[in-house]
DNA sequence: GCCGTGGATCGATGAGTGTCAACATAGAGG
DNA sequence: CCTCTATGTTGACACTCATCGATCCACGGC
């Protein structure tokens, strides 16, 4: 695995830290965490946007921008179906920052990485 | 363990996300990321903060800037010994970040959390 | 007490961000 | 084609943030 040294074994190369900043900056925000939170959590994994809207009192194109910010820092991805987009995380990315934060002993074995229950 | 939900098992709440993504938004840019490395991954868990300036090429103020939001996000903590003041990383906020972002199946065990070598 | 040094704080400024209303786009169904 | 519904995009505005120079505070040494 030459992508995930542990934060803490060695000090962050200047631009691993900004593709990395870049992620937890579009985690900065709670509307945003909760947003991923609510795709993960979905059943099936995805969520169509008029399953999150409604959740905040927010405008919608409001959780469009969000939603726009964290499919650009690579943390979700969507794919229109008919009338309705549905946004999936990106389990990838999510274990790289966990992997990243985490204690070296506990980081996560590649093969839980794509399969996601 | 009643602190880390991970992420992707329930919807966070409001203010759950509001206290973990003021951590995250600690993060979310690539100097105080790199700011938390150097100081995890120094000798001895501590780095002084005429260890981290010159790795900059930004001024004193702004630094200490940037330490001071690590530190009130509960990230990083300091403590004074003569002139300089030497900071640390918590562990336990680290660990609880990864352990959210993590898959259910792998939250980090409590034996962990709190002793960091 | 008086400096000198390591850090923190203050005030200002330019860049970035969250939010909305208004408008544009993409399928579905007549 | 036309219209309706579900989303994305644009432009504008207020607010926050990263950065700096200047200043201030805490210690240690004289």
């Amino acid at each position: 695995m030459p992508c995930c040294p542990p934060l803490g074994r060695e000090p962050l190369t200047q631009d691993w830290a900004g593709d990395l900043s870049r992620m937890f900056k579009a985690l900065g925000d709670p509307v945003r965490l909760r947003l991923v939170s609510m795709v993960a959590s979905h059943a099936g994994g995805e969520a169509c946007v008029c399953d999150l809207t409604p959740a905040f009192e927010l405008s919608q194109p409001t959780i469009s921008h969000h939603l726009k910010v964290l499919r650009e820092a690579g943390l979700l991805e969507c794919e229109r179906r008919g009338t309705w987009v549905f946004y999936r995380v990106v389990p990838a990315a999510l274990a790289e920052l966990a992997a990243v934060l985490g204690p070296a002993e506990l980081s996560v074995p590649d093969s839980l990485l794509p399969a996601r229950s």
